[in-house]
DNA sequence: CTCTAACGGAACGGATCATTCCGTTCAAGT
DNA sequence: ACTTGAACGGAATGATCCGTTCCGTTAGAG
């Protein structure tokens, strides 16, 4: 609701977020899902979006790039959040699990070609997570690294359950828990934990298909 | 390898193992795989496939039968193990992992119509999770229910890095995280969970589509 | 009143599958 | 040795699904 809608430009400029927004709420919850899909959930016929995308490979892209978009975001807002490291980090946390980006992201990497801009970005993601990681590392429990937070984070939004409003409770019910298990426990040192952790390599190695 | 290869009909029997179990691995790697996926891995031709299971949907079912019931059987196996009651349920969990059964039963029910059978046995399974829940209740941290453990056995499950053994792995890893986060911790109470629980309502709710 | 950007949605063409069909093989019985 | 048929392999079939294109319509802009 920009400014009312003042003719067929604004009309046109409305269907754009509208669009995106489907696509988001409709590839989210099927990473498979048809084009029409996405159309029928806009409430607009299909030729509206192949006059804003040249293909479906196109509008897939745009989510992912949006979707890291937002990933950094949220991760730059974690760097400047000057209150105890251990509270920002759960903070930021919660924060990216709401934001549901892994579902745009790596989820739908390999239905496509990703494009070096992408990558790049995925870089960048990366970087400031390690940064946001380096700060809060003394309140980790030993033998945690940062590839941890990236399996966890698709673990915990795998959980789908109910309505969008429920799912994302629950999945704060076991980002909770998981974050309690990562706190550095005062008296238990918590047993070795079993295997290596995870690698970047293993984690970026599922780019490709 | 029963009796060394004695003739047509001891291929044939071995032949039904070895497509089960292709069946298996192919439909817990890609729950929507062709049946052509699964005669190649299996090295047989389609028709192999189709002299025993009159359809795929037939074959999914008896996938998941045999999941459930492996399921059944490992619960009996934790309800009989007399040590520790907090070890035993690590140990049982950890068995949940390894068996996988999770792919094979709610992830690919949805993609046929279920029999009484199932549901039956699902019942049964339900009933002796609770048992096993109901001995160990002690060692758990307030607030913790039941139902936690089947989105927790999912959320786990989820996990797929690597080869085989990799992924058993970074499960083991993340499941004793868990598992430490839920045991009732000495000293500090841990905060409040956020949001209700799981019920079982909504967790069976998902069986129809 | 005309023109055309922006659409809606049917139609097209390719790809994917489940299932069927037919020719082949080879062990078991004669 | 020969016949027979259970057990197969894999191509052919028919239905379905989906991305993309195409064409007719509409309603604001000038």
């Amino acid at each position: 609701m920009t400014k009312a809608l003042s003719g067929r430009q604004a009309q046109a400029a409305r269907n754009d977020e509208v669009i995106l927004a489907a696509a988001r709420a409709v590839f989210v919850a099927d990473p498979g899902a048809p084009i029409a899909a996405v159309a029928e959930r806009a409430g607009v016929g299909i030729s509206a979006l192949y006059r804003r995308y040249a293909s479906k490979e196109e509008l897939l892209r745009k989510l992912c790039s949006d979707g890291l978009d937002r990933y950094i975001a949220e991760s730059e807002k974690a760097l400047s959040d000057d209150r105890d490291p251990w509270v920002a980090f759960k903070a930021y946390l919660r924060a990216l699990v709401d934001a549901d980006t892994n579902s745009l992201t790596q989820r739908l990497a390999g239905t496509f070609t990703p494009t070096p801009e992408l990558f790049e970005a995925a870089g960048r993601a990366s970087e400031l997570d390690r940064a946001v990681f380096a700060r809060t590392k003394e309140y980790f429990r030993p033998g945690i690294v940062v590839e941890d937070f990236a399996v966890i984070l698709e673990q915990i939004t795998s959980i789908k359950l109910g309505d969008e409003t429920r799912t994302r409770q629950l999945r704060h019910r076991y980002l909770t828990l998981m974050l309690e298990a990562m706190h550095r426990a005062g008296e238990e040192p918590g047993g070795e934990l079993p295997g290596p952790p995870p690698s970047m390599a293993e984690l970026t190695d599922r780019w490709r298909a």
